[in-house]
DNA sequence: TCTGGCACTCGCTGAGCGTGAGTGCCAAGC
DNA sequence: GCTTGGCACTCACGCTCAGCGAGTGCCAGA
C-alpha cells in the first residue's frame, strides 16, 4: 500500500538519481515513472522518506538525492537479480576462456570487469593454501646467492632470493635440491612446511646453516602472506568520469589505489563467503572514502580457500549492474580455476 | 650578455613557472631572482623569448608561461645535473636493496621513482634475450592440459597453460620433461628454441603432437614478446595534484595508463641507449597527451638488452630533479640486476 | 488518502563594475 | 646601444545583484 508505494518511490529516486546525477525532484520522478500518483503525493512520501534518512535534501529549493541508509535500503530490498545481456554472457567467455596462466586469469579480470562496470575493478590473487608442492627449484645466482623457486599444484609460482652468507658448491645445491623436493613434493603446504623444517637437521653440519636459510625463504614463500597481499587494479581511468567532486571522490580513492593493503582491506571486510556483498559510503572503515561504495565477492574452486574481487566507484552507482557483473566474473573465473584444479 | 640574459631569464621563468603553477611576470621575476636588471629591461627580453616561441602569454595583461619549445631549450641548455640528497640516496638503497626477486625490484623501483619524483612512474620489465634456460617443468592439471613452467638463469620464470588435445600418461610427461630440459637446460633462449625444434621428430610418433605443443610453448614463452608487454605503473594517486585541467591533462593520462601497450611506445620511443632523455608535450605521438612530458631512460646488466622505466608528468614538471631521480634509480636497479646476473 | 493550488525558498546564471597585475611603448639616461 | 622609469592601456578575476525557475511545504477540498 502506502508502505509499498514509498518504496516504489525510493527505488525511482535512486535509479533517476543514478541515471542523471541530479537531484530529482517529484515533477520529473512522475513523469518518467508510472507511478499512478501525482507529483503532491510523491512529495509527501518524500517528506515522509527524508524524515525516516533514506533521502535528503542538499538545499531547500533542491530534489532529494538517495543517502547511504537510502542505497542500502535500495540494495537489500529493491535490487532484483539483473541477468547479464547475450553479448556480457560473450565477453567474459572469450576474454577469460584465453587466459594463458593464473596471472593472466587475474590481469583478464580485472579488466574485464572495469569494462562491465565502467567502474575500478580490483581481484584479488588466489591463495594457494590448499595447493600442494609440485617443484622446488634452486639456481644458483652467484657462489653465495641462490634463487629459490616454488612451483605448487595449481601452477603458482612463487619466487626468492636468498643470501646463504656462505659459498655453496653445485654439488651441495644439487644434492639439498634433491632433498628438498624428496621432502616436499606432492606435499600439501602445510605438511610441506613441517617436513622442510626437519631438513636442516637431517643433513651434514656443514650445510645446516645453508638448508636453514633455504627452507625459511620456501616457508616464506609458502605462508601465503605476501601471496594475500597481491591485487590487481585496473579501470582507474573510469574514475575520470566522476569529474566532479574531484577532492572529495577521486584523489582519496586514487591513493587508496596505490596502497593494496588498504584495498585489500576494503575487499575482504566487504566479503563473506561467496555472496556478493555490498558496502556503501560509511559503512566502510575509511572515512576519506566516504563517498565510494564497494561491491565485493569471494571465488575460488569449490574446495579452497577464497579470494576477493570486486570493484569500487562512487556511493552513486549502478548496483545491480555492478552486482551482476561481480557475481557473473567471479562465477566463471571460479569455474576456470575448478578446472585448472581438476 | 644580452643572449645570455635572455637564457637566465627564460630559465626564471621556467623555474617560477614550475615552483608556482601561474603565470610569471616581469616584477615578480627581478624580485625573486637577481636578475640584475630592471623589470622593463626583463620585459624586453621577454618580447624577445616570445617572439622566438620560447614563452607564451595567455592573454593580453597576463605573465609569461613557457611553451614546449622554451621547456625544450631549459632542458637542454640550462640544467646541469642536479645530485641526489643523502636522504634520497638512502632511500633508494634501503628500498631497493630488500627487493626479493626480479618482479619485486620492478615494483620497488615503481613506487621509488614516484615517491622521489611525485609523478606516475613506469617501469618495464627486463627482457630476457640473453638469459639461458635453467630448468622446464612441467605440470599435470588435468589429464589434457599441462603448465608448462619456464625457469632462466635470471630467475624470471614465465607460465603457460597448454591444452594437448590428447591424454597423457604421467611417465609420458616425466619422460617428455626429461627431453626437454636436456634438449633446452643451459642453452641460451635463442639455441633452447632451436634445440627444442627437432624435439618432436625425435620422440616416437605418437606423442609427436604433444610434444609439438609444449614446444611451442615454450618457444611462445621465450619470444620476449610478452615480457617485452609487460610494465609497472606506479604513483597514479600524484596525479592528483594536477587537478586543474582535468579533462585535458589527467584523464587523457589516466586512460593511457591502463593501455600498457600505449606506455611502452611512450617510454620505448623516449628513450636511447642508457642517458636521460626528455621528451615534451607535443613532442610525443599522442596528440592527448601533448601537455604531459615524458622523463625515461633505458637499464639493465651491462651485457643484457634494455629495458626502460621513466616518470610522466604535466610538462610544467620539475626537469631536473625527475631527470636526476631517473638516472639514479635506474644506475641503481641496473647495478642490481648486474649483481644478480653475476 | 489523494490532489490541485499557492506562496515561498533559494541556488543558479548572467550582466555590470571595480581592481590590479601585467604589458608595450617612449623618451631620457648611462 | 642598452637600460630604465614613466605612463597609458588591456583584460582576467572577483564581487554584487537582480531575475528566473525548479522545487518545496502546506492547506483545503474531493
Amino acid at each position: 500500500m502506502v508502505e509499498d508505494r514509498r518504496l516504489a518511490v525510493l527505488r525511482a529516486i535512486v535509479e533517476d538519481y543514478v541515471a542523471t546525477e541530479e537531484p530529482v525532484g517529484s515533477k520529473a520522478l512522475v513523469e518518467r515513472h508510472s507511478l499512478g500518483v501525482s507529483p503532491a503525493t510523491v512529495r509527501n512520501d518524500m517528506a515522509a522518506l527524508e524524515d525516516e534518512g533514506f533521502i535528503h535534501q542538499p538545499h531547500t529549493s533542491a530534489g532529494r538525492v538517495p543517502t547511504d541508509k537510502g542505497y542500502r535500503l535500495f540494495v537489500d530490498r529493491l535490487t532484483g537479480v539483473k541477468p547479464m545481456s547475450a553479448a556480457e554472457r560473450r565477453a567474459i567467455t572469450t576474454l577469460l576462456d584465453g587466459a594463458v596462466d593464473l596471472d593472466d586469469v587475474v590481469r583478464r579480470s580485472v579488466r574485464l570487469l572495469s569494462q562491465l562496470t565502467r567502474q575500478v575493478a580490483i581481484v584479488q590473487y588466489p591463495t594457494l593454501s590448499r595447493s600442494t608442492v609440485r617443484h622446488v627449484e634452486l639456481v644458483s645466482l652467484t657462489p653465495t646467492r641462490v634463487m629459490v623457486i616454488l612451483i605448487l599444484s595449481t601452477g603458482r609460482v612463487e619466487q626468492r632470493l636468498v643470501d646463504l652468507g656462505a659459498e655453496i658448491a653445485d654439488e651441495q645445491l644439487a644434492d639439498l635440491r634433491t632433498r628438498v623436493n624428496q621432502a616436499a613434493a606432492g606435499e600439501r603446504i602445510a605438511d610441506a612446511t613441517v617436513a622442510l623444517g626437519r631438513l636442516p637437521d637431517e643433513v651434514v653440519p656443514e650445510t645446516a646453516v645453508i638448508t636453514r636459510e633455504v627452507v625459511t625463504a620456501l616457508a616464506e614463500a609458502m605462508s601465503d602472506h605476501r601471496n594475500d597481499a597481491r591485487v590487481a587494479v585496473g579501470g582507474a581511468a573510469n574514475l575520470a568520469r566522476f569529474g566532479d567532486n574531484f577532492d572529495t571522490a577521486v584523489r582519496p580513492l586514487l591513493e587508496a589505489l596505490e596502497e593494496h593493503v588498504v584495498l585489500l582491506k576494503l575487499l575482504g571486510e566487504a566479503t563473506s563467503g561467496d555472496a556478493v556483498t555490498v558496502r556503501i559510503g560509511h559503512e566502510g572503515p575509511y572515512s576519506e572514502l566516504s563517498s565510494t561504495s564497494v561491491v565485493a565477492t569471494g571465488y575460488g574452486p569449490a574446495d579452497q580457500a577464497f579470494a576477493t574481487l570486486g570493484v569500487v566507484g562512487p556511493t552513486r552507482m549502478d548496483y545491480p549492474g555492478s552486482m551482476a557483473a561481480v557475481r557473473a566474473v567471479a562465477r566463471y573465473v571460479s569455474r576456470i580455476l575448478d578446472e585448472g584444479h581438476q
